[in-house]
DNA sequence: GATTAATAGTTGCAGATGCAACCAAGTCAA
DNA sequence: TTGACTTGGTTGCATCTGCAACTATTAATC
């Protein structure tokens, strides 16, 4: 079907791991830096910080991070004093996730100076650009990889 | 200058984060399970067989990819037969990496399927769609992070 | 030529990650 | 109830990674 032979700079997965650590690294400093933190613990403080109270099964499924990697930065954040567990009542496998106000107040730093960052990024863009890029970006995330990964729709 | 609060969704290096993972996951199967190899592995089998032989150094340069990480991934594709050291002429630190047969055997295989899953991937989205996605992933990759990440500039 | 700085590449170490195995609690059905 | 199965969450282990330190060589400066 095809016989010229492949090129690494158009291979889609490739750009796309390119431009996400190229966007990643600068914030990634800041809350490194700032407050120790790990991608993974940054996200699942967003996502705290952002819904409210939720188990980690919740987070995971939201997020589409590992159970494994949510569990160890919920250990690290609680050690943190940035969030708390308690009981489920429903279940009492599940812990319900709650952030502290110290975790309320690293997410309202952090919060504030992602949106500064997000915003230096769109501006070097442009605005209709950004616009079009997310809308790009959620199409492909919605999709999954070409080759059967359905296990998407649980 | 705003005081809603962040939305992990809309963070433009989460979103791309996200994506990349997506598409990669699937041709990351591919390569693992066929030749055991890792991403940084494929990478710079890539770059040696679409460019031909150059040192560490070069593919650093190229690829943005760490030195160290390059250093590892020589040494295993050396020990896996797929490329062979040589010192350079000119610069006795240097060495010159080369794809064997088995090497370009291997780069062939993976790029025809790399190729074809790329394809699928463009077919998801539609063709001037991908098209749009290139121009707006070099764009951002040739930008960097915003925060004066200038020693890109080397 | 001797000294100092820069560069190609490797290595040690301390994290971070993925995967499979695991535990405890819930569900379902007979 | 008992037993088979699923599910929320953790842990062990075997990598993979990032960073700083290191060796050997080259370049620059005096």
């Amino acid at each position: 079907m095809q016989d010229k032979d492949f090129d690494l700079q158009e291979f889609l997965p490739y750009l796309l791991n390119q431009a996400a650590e190229a966007t990643s690294k600068g914030f990634h400093a800041t809350y490194k830096t700032a407050y120790g933190m790990t991608r993974t613990q940054w996200r699942v403080l967003a996502h705290l910080g952002k819904f409210g109270a939720m188990t980690a099964r919740d987070i995971c499924a939201r997020s589409h991070i590992e159970k494994t990697k949510v569990s160890r930065a919920v250990a690290a954040l609680e050690t943190d004093g940035c969030l708390t567990r308690s009981p489920s009542p429903q279940d009492r496998r599940a812990e319900i996730l709650m952030l502290t106000d110290r975790g309320r107040a690293v997410f309202a730093d952090l919060g504030q100076r992602a949106i500064a960052y997000d915003n230096a990024l769109r501006a070097q863009l442009g605005p209709e650009t950004a616009i079009r890029l997310d809308t790009l970006l959620r199409h492909i995330i919605a999709q999954g990889s070409p080759d059967g990964d359905a296990e998407d729709q649980r």
